[in-house]
Formats: structure tokens, sequence, C-alpha cells
DNA sequence: GCGCTGACTTCAGCATACGCAAGTCAGATC
DNA sequence: GATCTGACTTGCGTATGCTGAAGTCAGCGC
């Protein structure tokens, strides 16, 4: 099986899953706002104070993220409230979570504060630390050099 | 073992490994680089053509990226041809590869073309496609809602 | 029907990211 | 010493992302 580095100039990166990947979650704050949804913020306001960002940029991230279905704007009520609307995770968006965990493994490894990471994730089952890791579908870990890149049905070549 | 998540009030996201990460690899024009520099390109030239980014774009975020070691600046020479210099991947920076590659996941799940997915990586040993997984250290692998989130070192708690 | 509150919107103003077009620069080839 | 080329830099103009301060709006409790 050829290994598409081999000849790198003879297919294109249209359609690019990454690319497109970064069109949604490609800014900081919407980063930031999935790490509090999957920490399970739901609110406007404990948005905007968790994450840090002002009211009128929040507004603008939820509303894309909505349109992205990331996030379900879904009406509730409180008991002697009146109705309001909460941000809840689409399947979507909550299959962002390995994304955000690398990112988090990653920075927790290579930016970490001297006091070492604020929060760990841990198997509720075991207490073991979670990490995102790379995992073949017959379910072989995934060393450094042990891969391969070939064509997909979506490859783009070019002659 | 408490979970976090039970009182999110009570600690602050200073500190975070995620909102780090983003200050390094936020922008899209650098993933995008890293997608490429993991698929071992090297040169100024092949990277502007292969990323489709203009050539003031790619040299500020190359020079950043290098600024943030994600990069390494090196000197080769081809024979009969003058010095120059190439980018090479420091392992601050390979280790990116389980985001990039939940990234390539996800936009190839939610984001994909009619056509398919463009690229896929394979296991080298058998073949199989890869993906990034959650997985405890223990060995097992994470379902969706197995997961606590505990204090670490250098958590910020709120009074 | 008035105040309160959570959830926004509106309005400047600034900083960053990017595009395109053109210019520079260093050194090997001729 | 002129030419060529890869690797940039410079100089614009535009678009997006963000901030801070202030205003709006929809009800529930009184």
């Amino acid at each position: 099986m050829e290994d598409l580095r081999d000849d790198r100039d003879s297919w294109t990166s249209e359609n690019c899953s990454v690319a497109r990947a970064m069109d949604i979650v490609g800014s900081r704050s919407t980063v930031l706002i999935m790490r509090e949804a999957l920490l399970g913020t739901r609110r406007f306001d404990d948005f905007v104070r968790r994450v840090g960002v002002g009211e009128p940029a929040m507004a603008a991230r939820l509303k894309e993220m909505v349109a992205a279905e990331l996030l379900e704007r879904i009406p509730y009520r409180e008991p002697g409230q009146r109705t309001r609307h909460e941000y809840q995770l689409t399947r979507k968006g909550r299959e962002l979570l390995p994304v955000i965990t690398a990112l988090r493994n990653w920075g927790d490894t290579w930016t970490a504060a001297d006091t070492g990471p604020s929060i760990v994730a841990t198997h509720h089952d075991c207490g073991e630390p979670i990490r995102a890791v790379l995992r073949c579908a017959a379910g072989h870990e995934i060393a450094d050099g042990d891969i391969d890149i070939i064509a997909g049905p979506g490859l783009v070549r070019r002659d």
C-alpha cells in the first residue's frame, strides 16, 4: 500500500477534515466554552463568568455554536422563576471530548504551571487518570512511527 | 472522592491547560501548519503551497511556532545548492498528533464532504484505521459517563 | 404597574489575522 | 559581475474577535 507522504504533491488539501473542523471550533473562546460545557455549564451568565469572556463576545459565540449544532438552546423553568433558556451539548458537541482532552493532556505536559494541573479526569470505575491516545480499530496501541497515510474516497489528486 | 462538577463555583479556571494550549495552537493556520508538518512538510514554500496561506502570514506563523518550540529551524544543504533552513517538528510539536487526529476524526464524522474523508491514517502493522480515543492509565476504555473530575495540585479554589 | 434580574443587544474602539502586490537579500551558477 | 531562486519582508486594506460601558426586554413578585 502506497503511503501518501511519499508523493505529497500528487494530492491536495482540499476536502480536509481538520480545516473544516477548525472552521467550527477554531477560536480560543469556542474551545473554552466547550471546556465549560463538557464540565456541565449551561447558562449564559455562568459561561460569561467561568470562561472569562465579555457578554457581547459570549452571545456571539453561543449563537454561532447553536447554528453549528454544537449546542442546543433549550427553554427551562425553575419554580417561581420565569422561563429561561440554557445551552445543552448536542451529540456533535459532546463528541469533541477527545479533542479537548488531548488538548488538556498536551497543555498539562508542555505548558504546565509550576503548581501542576488544576484538574484531572479520572475513570469512575478504577480512579486512574484518563488520556487521549491513538488506537487502531483492531485495538493496538499506536507508537510514533507506526502510522501509514493512505487515500480515502474523498482524496483530490493532482495530475 | 468529590467530583468538582458538583460545586463548579468553588474553583476557578485560572491555570487551565486547555486555555494555555489554545494560546499556542489556537489559530486556524497554526493547526493546518501542524497538520502539514506531521505529514512530513518542512520547507517554507511547501508550507505556503500546501496550507494555502500567504507568504507574510506563513512567515509570521512559523516564527511564532519556532518561538513556541513546536518547530525547530534547521540549516540544511542540498548538493550544488546554498545553505537553507527547514522547519522540523520538535518532540513538543510531534506530541500534538493526538490533538490533530482527534480533530480529523471529528471532522470526518461531523463535517464530512459527501465524497468521504480525503485521507485515512492506518496502523502500519495491521492496516486498521487509527482513532484518538480516551483510555485510563489502567488500560480501560472510557465510555461517555465514566469520567470523574477531581482536583489536581494546581487547582485554584475560591472561598 | 413597578422594580428586579437574567439574558441579552448596541455602540464605539482596539488588536490580531489574513489577503494581495511588490520589494529585498544571499549565495550558487554562469 | 549578472542572473536566478527560495525565503522571506514591507506596505497596504479588510475582516474578525474582543473589551467596556450602557441600554433593552421579558416576565415574576409585590
